[in-house]
DNA sequence: ACCGAGATGTGACCGCTGTCAACATCGATT
DNA sequence: AATCGATGTTGACAGCGGTCACATCTCGGT
């Protein structure tokens, strides 16, 4: 029994673990089912006893990425410590967006996976279970807080989210794979910071509100 | 020799004619060099005595895109009239987001080719030839033209460039494969308008401006 | 008018991929 | 102990990008 046992027990956590490993290291096209099974030492089309096909294994690897990019911004939410609750809710959307911005540059295989199967966030707003362990909610909750300090005027707040993902998204996809991807870590957030205090002043902009701190990226 | 000459001709230009019209219909990962020479009637091989590589053709195909790609936002930004020059400049540049996020949807598979293999434009700056033709500088001259008219202040026209483009290109990219792409065209257009006037206030927001009428796409 | 050279197109081949069907093996249940 | 369903294997197929030797055509120089 010692010797290559015929069933290899957890075949399928080690496949999607092994998943999570290449698509880190060579992004979504690096994924291979055959290469998989190389990997973890077993035939070729042993895979297809757990995934119906590729597209399954790229789901499950997506909601593992989606877990890692919410603890990658809940990591930055937390860290935000202001005495002024208005501060604390502007500084908590730029954090946010940073978190966003910071997961896409440190987990490039993972981030550019997500969005080629992104699980639709936005049509699953009914169910209020596990509401919050996705960016999307977060989001949706910095900017209801927001409101609710009076930093955003409730005539703003209609669309808000999809303008302020967007702007986090479109940044994070052009430094990713697009044609900012040459920019050097101090380009990248002095523009990261322009675009998000652009943000915070396109929402503040009733009132005369105190300035807000740039951003710096952890990239390492 | 009606029937079938062994040369085809114009076998380049046929094959570039082919690769837009499939691009078109299935996006990037439908272009293939071998169903390419089916449609054109010729072998698989033929096709490598005129790109070195599957890349190459996309890089043509490519320049296409970002052609059509100016030529309708040129069209939108061309309908601009205005008396109050503040407000032309203004208008100009929403027009031009707008117009981005039209040839997105309109043209899905030439604008997710088009990130695929973007021609890097914010490194050419220096050529000023042809300079203008291209969505990065026409984004550029609209701004520097709000700094002109007084709209955005100097210290804010840093890094605009990328905050527009960042967030038009989100908006487009999470609207043709993202989880944004389920939404009515009357939800569109009211989250666009958002976004765009969004920007508009975030740097303008140091006077009062008249407000700005609000964006409608033409999908078809 | 010819003839050779360079350009262009062909078919066979390689290795890679995802996917399926037939077969082998094992563990748990009866 | 026999059996059955779950799991893994082998072998095949089609499609892909890419390369090669070879066939065919076109055109310019003599």
């Amino acid at each position: 029994m010692a010797t290559t046992p015929y069933h290899h027990g957890n075949l399928r956590d080690a496949l999607v673990e092994a998943a999570v490993e290449v698509v880190r290291e060579g992004g979504p096209e690096a994924l291979s089912l055959r290469e998989l099974a190389r990997r973890v030492g077993v035939s070729h089309a042993a895979a297809y006893r757990h995934f119906a096909d590729r597209e399954a294994l790229v789901d499950v690897v997506a909601e593992r990425a989606l877990e890692a990019m919410v603890a990658q911004v809940h990591r930055r939410l937390d860290r935000v410590d202001e005495p002024d609750p208005v501060t604390t809710a502007r500084r908590r959307l730029v954090e946010l967006g940073a978190g966003y911005v910071e997961f896409a540059l440190t987990e490039t295989g993972l981030f550019r996976l997500l969005f080629t199967a992104y699980p639709d966030p936005p049509e699953g707003k009914g169910d209020g279970d596990d509401a919050g362990e996705d960016p999307y909610n977060l989001l949706n909750r910095a900017l209801d807080e927001l409101v609710a300090v009076g930093f955003i005027g409730p005539e703003l707040r209609a669309g808000a989210e999809v303008t302020c993902w967007s702007a986090v998204h479109g940044f994070a996809v052009l430094n990713v794979e697009g044609p900012l991807r040459g920019l050097s870590a101090d380009e990248r957030d002095a523009t990261l910071t322009a675009l998000l205090l652009g943000i915070d002043r396109a929402f503040g902009a009733g009132g005369s509100w105190p300035p807000l701190a740039p951003v710096a990226l952890t990239t390492s």
